[in-house]
DNA sequence: CGCTATCTTCAGAAATTTGTGAAGTTAAGG
DNA sequence: CCTTAACTTCACAAATTTCTGAAGATAGCG
C-alpha cells in the first residue's frame, strides 16, 4: 500500500489528469505550458512544486518552466515562495486559487468598460452604435458591481463548509 | 462614396474604435480575426454587415471573414441572418450578446467540473491532492449556481432600464 | 572569496496559427 | 437550365508563438 505522500503515487496516473485537466484549460484559451503547470501544482500532494521536479515532470526544460510560472504569478494563480535555508523556489497553489485569480479579473473588465466609454464617446452617444455600446458597458458595470457579492458569498459558503479558520482544509 | 451602415461617420475615428477594443478582446485571449470582427458589428449603426462590408472595412479577404463568422456564431457571440430576396448573409450583433455569449458559457464550466471529479477519483479523495481538487469543484459547481441566478438579475436590470418590451433599445 | 545550485534571459529552431488566393459549392434570377 | 453573386473550403505561405540549449545572473555555503 502506498504512502499518502509524493512518492506513492502513481506517475502515469497523475500524469493523466493533468494532460486532460490541461487539455480542457487550454481549449477555453489558456496557453498550454501555463495550463500544464497549474494542473501540475494542482494536482500535487504538497500544493507546491519546485521548478525541477516540474520540469522532470512535465518534460520540459527550466526556460520553460521559467516562462510559464511568470505568466502564472501575473495572472495570480500561483504563488511564489522562497524555501528558508535554500536556493530553490516553490510555486505553489491552493485550493482557494480560482477564487484569487476570479478577484483580480476585473482589471481587465475595467479596461474593456474604458475602451466601450471611448467608443460611446467618439462615436456619438446619440447614435445608434453609441447606443449599443453604451449598453453593453451597462452590463459590464452590472457584472463587475456582481461578481465583488458573488465573491463574498462563496466566501461566507466556503467558511461554513470547511471552517472559518480554513482548519482542516487544503489550503 | 459611403457605405450602408457607415453613412455620415468618420471611418477613421470607427476604425480607431474596432481596432482599439479588438485589441483588449485579443489580450484576454481572443483570436484576432473573430475580435476585429465582433468589434466592427458592435460598432456598425445597423449592429450587422454583411461579409463584404466587412471585408472592405477591415481590410481582409472573404475567407478570413468567414472563418472568423464561423468561430463567433459557435461562440453564441453573433447571429447570422438571411437577407430575404438576396443570396447575401448578414452577421449580426445586439448590445445583449454578451449576455447570450455568458449565459452559453457554462459547457465549458461543465467540462472543467468533470476533469475535476475524474481527478478527485483517480487520485483518491482522501488524499490531499483530492482534497484540494474536490474544493476547487466546489467552487465552480458554487459560480455555476450563482451565474444562472446573476443572468437572471440582469435581465431584471435592464429591463427596469431600457423598458421590459424591449423598445427603445438598440437590439 | 570562490564554488555551485538554481533560476532567468536570449537567440534561434520548430511547431502552430493565421490569412490568402483559387477552386468549389450553393442558390437567386433570368 | 444557365449564369452569376455570394459564401465556404482548401492548400500553402507568412507571421507568430512556443520551447530549447546555452550563456548569464543571483545567492547560499564553505
Amino acid at each position: 500500500m502506498t504512502e499518502p505522500g509524493t512518492e506513492g503515487r502513481d506517475p502515469e496516473v497523475v500524469s493523466k489528469f493533468v494532460e486532460g485537466f490541461a487539455a480542457q484549460l487550454v481549449e477555453a484559451g489558456m496557453q498550454r505550458m501555463p495550463a500544464r503547470v497549474f494542473a501540475a501544482l494542482l494536482s500535487s500532494d504538497p500544493g507546491s512544486l519546485t521548478s525541477a521536479e516540474l520540469g522532470e515532470q512535465l518534460q520540459v526544460s527550466p526556460a520553460a518552466v521559467s516562462g510559464a510560472v511568470r505568466y502564472l504569478a501575473q495572472q495570480h494563480m500561483v504563488a511564489r515562495e522562497r524555501e528558508p535555508g535554500s536556493r530553490r523556489e516553490r510555486y505553489r497553489v491552493s485550493s482557494n486559487q480560482w477564487y484569487e485569480a476570479l478577484t483580480n479579473r476585473d482589471a481587465v473588465l475595467k479596461r474593456w468598460e474604458h475602451a466601450l466609454r471611448e467608443g460611446v464617446d467618439s462615436l456619438g452617444a446619440q447614435t445608434p452604435a453609441g447606443r449599443r455600446l453604451s449598453e453593453t458597458l451597462a452590463f459590464f458595470e452590472f457584472i463587475d458591481g456582481e461578481i465583488a457579492r458573488m465573491m463574498e458569498r462563496w466566501r461566507v459558503h466556503r467558511d461554513q463548509r470547511y471552517g472559518a479558520d480554513g482548519a482542516g482544509h487544503v489550503g
